[in-house]
DNA sequence: GGCACACTGGAAATCGCTTTCCCAGGAGGT
DNA sequence: ACCTCCTGGGAAAGCGATTTCCAGTGTGCC
């Protein structure tokens, strides 16, 4: 690999004027050296090397996010919105997937440090453990403390910058529209107890019904992907309107349904929740509450890369988005 | 930040004895030197400096992903299927989007370059342009030239190791499959003619009826996404079976057909390409080629990370896959 | 004409870690 | 008892950049 020094020997320079020349400096160059470096950098096919830069720099471009599955539509948009920004800023990104292992968060967050990044995303839900929330927090605060940035979107539990969906609120609002419609027996697909977004969502759904003077709805947990909405729908019971906590959920619900000859929504209605783009053409198109998935994922990042002065916790609302998966009841 | 000689002046020992401790080594150290290190490096919070490490050892432990669209199925199953096996290499994985960008992509690999990251494996479509292709090519060489290595899922044309999946002999499958249910009058909803991977595959359907003895497919070029299924297949005329050129785009056909009240599959049949799980249970459900997205991810760095002796270029099958979006014409 | 000052260029220290090389001491062979 | 071989420990030389300091050269101004 051909370095600075040979750039500099080529062009007939010191090493502190190539560097000034190619990696960006406060420091003038003369023309003529700027030119004889630059020709010589290109005619050896000169990059700088970042590991190096990074070290004498003290601080890289780099920044991580750290998703639970690439493949779930919800932590993609996410990503993708971070990236987009960062891209807008010149900053590299680093990926890590968890596969919903909070351990793996944690190692994963401890090698983010010792890259040096210069802020650290964390997407994805929380899990009810407090043990292992507290160590992600100290992990995260030795990460700050040598100066790292960090921001996470989900739920307000770490300590750090927060873009915090209305996950409560939002599910609270949905139940509302759906009791206007006249339903008034609710299931809810509640996904795995321990995880915050789902239980969240569960609990304002929970909670709205009861506000109406409902009768409480049938809590099915299990998994929070496609197939534990599929598994889940299999006991909703006598329920006229079911909510899962998710889309995949729902879709994966409607799947059991058709399986069964259930018809959706003359025999049940649906509903979901996050409106996933690559899921609008399902049919019947699916009720659910919209989350700006690619605007949170920026604005997180935005805050992380923010100078830090005060902590800030910004709530991100839904829109509930009445579509063809449910049907009014009078 | 506490660095390796905080923690060496702690426990009492040298650099180098504590670099053999927490950063591994050949060489051996005594049980009462490893323990005092391992407590001071406890006590202090110590994390290897990465930027450091690379540095010296003249080789990092990140490899680098390059992708079109996150957000696009496709792709994030691709990097799903890298980044597991990168996991259990205990490496690290940057994600870059180009957006379908060239440039961005080219630049992309020269940042990766300068990080001078292990591997970089570069997922997604070719261009026809021979002068862009050309000089991502000599970009890798660099690469290569200092050690990198490199791998590519889709058409051989960069010269690297890579895991070409079968889009042309797919598509001819495909269309044999549907000239066998009766169909004679097709089209094609054929992405951008530019983009290699959609034109192999509109090449190999529209070969594979000619072979058959059936008039020529009417071909309609458009984007590569969901919009562009949804407006080429308002062109689609009196053809009794549309291929769309993958699942995203045939989507987008569904729901056109959808809204003008064309029923699918009795008045015309759909067909995709990929098999993209998030799809599957779309209504009616599609048929396609299933294309083993992860694995052909993980393979693609198996084959980046392995030693480099000889090229290897590995073809993927497609699998066809009759299901609801097409009916038998007899 | 002389003096301070801005500007350019280069030598060398530095970033944090790995690794080679050297040294001392104990084990093993004869 | 002597010599060799191995082993564990430390000093110091890199890795490839950045950046501080220092020196030399024109400029502007009195």
């Amino acid at each position: 690999m051909v370095t600075l020094e040979d750039v500099a020997k080529q062009a007939g320079v010191s090493l502190a004027t190539a560097s000034r020349v190619l990696n960006g400096s406060t420091r003038q160059v003369g023309a003529t050296l700027r030119a004889r470096v630059e020709r010589a950098a290109d005619e050896l096919g000169y990059r700088a090397n970042i590991a190096a830069q990074t070290l004498a720099r003290g601080a890289g471009n780099v920044i991580g996010i750290v998703v639970h599955d690439l493949t779930d539509p919800y932590f993609a948009a996410l990503a993708d919105g971070a990236m987009r920004t960062a891209a807008g800023e010149g900053l590299l990104v680093m990926v890590g997937t968890t596969h919903r292992d909070p351990e793996q968060e944690i190692a994963y967050v401890a090698t983010l440090r010792a890259q040096r990044v210069r802020a650290v995303l964390l997407a994805g839900s929380r899990l009810a453990d407090e043990r292992v929330t507290a160590r992600l927090a100290a992990e995260l605060a030795a990460y700050q403390a040598g100066g790292g940035r960090v921001a996470c979107v989900g739920q307000d539990l770490l300590g750090v910058d927060t873009v915090a969906p209305a996950n409560h609120d939002g599910a609270a609002a949905l139940a509302r529209s759906l009791a206007e419609l006249g339903h008034t027996r609710f299931a809810v697909l509640a996904g795995p107890p321990h995880l915050m977004t789902a239980a969240d969502r569960c609990a304002g759904f929970v909670s709205a019904v009861r506000d109406l003077g409902l009768p409480a709805p049938h809590v099915i947990n299990g998994p929070f992907d496609r197939d534990g909405g599929y598994s889940a729908a299999g006991e909703t019971g006598d329920a006229t309107c079911v909510f899962a906590v998710n889309d995949v959920m729902a879709v994966g619900a409607l799947a059991a349904y058709r399986e069964r000859g259930v018809r959706v929504p003359d025999d049940v209605s649906v509903a979901g929740f996050d409106d996933i783009v690559t899921l609008r053409d399902q049919v019947p198109s699916l009720t659910t509450v919209r989350l700006p998935l690619k605007d949170m994922g920026a604005r997180a990042l935005e805050l992380a890369l923010r100078a830090a002065d005060t902590r800030v916790v910004e709530h991100v609302a839904g829109e509930v988005v009445l579509r063809e998966s449910v049907r009014a009841l009078r």
